[in-house]
DNA sequence: GCTCGCATTTGATCTGCCTCAAGAAAACCC
DNA sequence: GGGTTTTCTTGAGGCAGATCAAATGCGAGC
């Protein structure tokens, strides 16, 4: 079951319970300040948002909210992974997206009066901040700011989306596991310079190959592909980079 | 090319140009102010918007923005008919969205640095209205509900287009094209009683395919199959609903 | 280390949808 | 109105990727 954590003040908030010595204790105002969606509040307004900001542990496997679940505010994943995706009727699954430490999710709901359409779940043990939609509009209606940060959030998400969208209706899966591997590398520590690191696959290769909207075999396939043509190597999680440029103008 | 129409105060625009008689004018104040976005505004704040507003006529086909061209503002669609797509570098256009009048387009990417990913196209005669970005800008600063209303508008657009996502990825193509035709007949006339009103396809079939992410042929081939089972009757771009109940659990 | 359960790979086959091609029907345009 | 262009339909065949099934690898718990 979930564990929630009521947090105002300046509490502390011990990550994984105060008997678990060896997980760190985050200061949640500390936490949301250094949210990009926050960084420009004063210390007063980060602490009306914390007011109404509570913590939630989750272990691998658990449910965050489900498909119809009405929604109260919004997550910020402060380590672990969540996968937002939907259930089909026949039972198959779709990820949507993978939210790591740092991002939020479930923002847009907050606007509309409706129910999640999708589900999320904990890939891992996982710390989530939950803030409540009322923290949320009572300081849109102050702070013209951060209300342009949250639009500009929401743009981004959107734009995302659409990208999505484009490699779903006009990329061949080759060529989606070709973006997914590039994006990564390029967010990674490849900037530019030096020695190329290998390409780390967060979670496991089923759960991507639903993010990629492939099925786990054909995803295998397309990894082994790649790395018969010389392009990649792959061992378990981590892939390697071999030839960046014949991977980027890479076709079929 | 398109004719851009400044418009400041109270001025009237004749829609189609001052010598063409035959088609009405509008009141820019008055078309803003019913638009859900701005309708709390007062007067005062309608007219600032208007002062960063000009009407823009299009002819079927013309283009309004290609992907790559930066981002001034967003369009309202006042009459015609707007698609939204990308272009795939062997040629092939995807539909991601078709606007119609009273709704908008490019709103997010205001709040984004970056230029359109998508292009816009006239898909018959149109005429729009492009709102400058620095009037929103200046709303938003000076007005929560404003703030707001964008918010929630961006949140729809999200959700749909989180629609489309689960659409494309677990629905057969059959099932788009009922989805489609059951949204349709919902928002049109056919609310709940009377005898039931066809529904009228908006913009060619081709156009219509690409949207839900199939080929002509094959959405042909589907409202065919769909004809023959009786569900459906097809004439034209006027399609009647035989039967909705085994239209909705129709499979395959 | 060993065993169990799950994730991943590999192989064989199937199918929904696309492609190409050609005919029929509208829509457009002097 | 009649010819031209565009859109829509119909047919035949092909392919990317799904499905089903089995083998293999691998980590967690003991």
């Amino acid at each position: 079951m979930q564990e929630k954590v009521p947090v105002t003040g300046e509490q502390t908030v011990l990550i994984g319970g105060a008997r678990a010595p060896r997980r760190p204790a985050i200061k949640v105002e500390a936490f949301l300040a250094n949210l990009p969606m926050f960084s420009a509040m004063s210390t007063e307004e980060i602490g009306r948002i914390a007011t109404g900001t509570h913590a939630l542990r989750l272990e691998k496997g658990e449910r965050i909210f489900h498909h119809g679940d009405p929604c109260a505010g919004f997550h910020i994943v402060v380590y672990g992974q969540v996968k937002l995706g939907f259930t089909s009727p026949q039972g198959g699954e779709k990820v949507v997206e993978l939210v790591g430490p740092g991002q939020t999710f479930g923002e847009a709901l907050m606007f509309l009066e409706r129910p999640y359409i999708v589900s999320a779940h904990a890939l891992a043990d996982t710390m989530l901040l939950h803030v409540a939609k009322h923290v949320v509009f009572d300081e849109l209606a102050r702070d013209p700011v951060f209300a342009r940060k949250m639009l500009s959030g929401l743009a981004l998400r959107l734009h995302g989306l659409i990208r999505d969208v484009e490699a779903y209706s006009l990329r061949s899966s080759s060529e989606r596991v070709i973006g997914y591997l590039l994006r990564e590398d390029a967010d990674g520590s490849n900037a530019s310079s030096g020695p190329r690191q290998p390409v780390l696959l967060l979670s496991g290769k089923g759960v991507l190959a639903s993010r990629l909207n492939m099925t786990p075999e054909h995803f295998s396939r397309v990894l082994h592909d790649l790395a018969a043509a010389g392009l990649i190597s792959v061992e378990g999680k981590s892939v390697c980079i071999l030839d960046l440029e014949r991977l980027r103008t890479h076709t079929v």
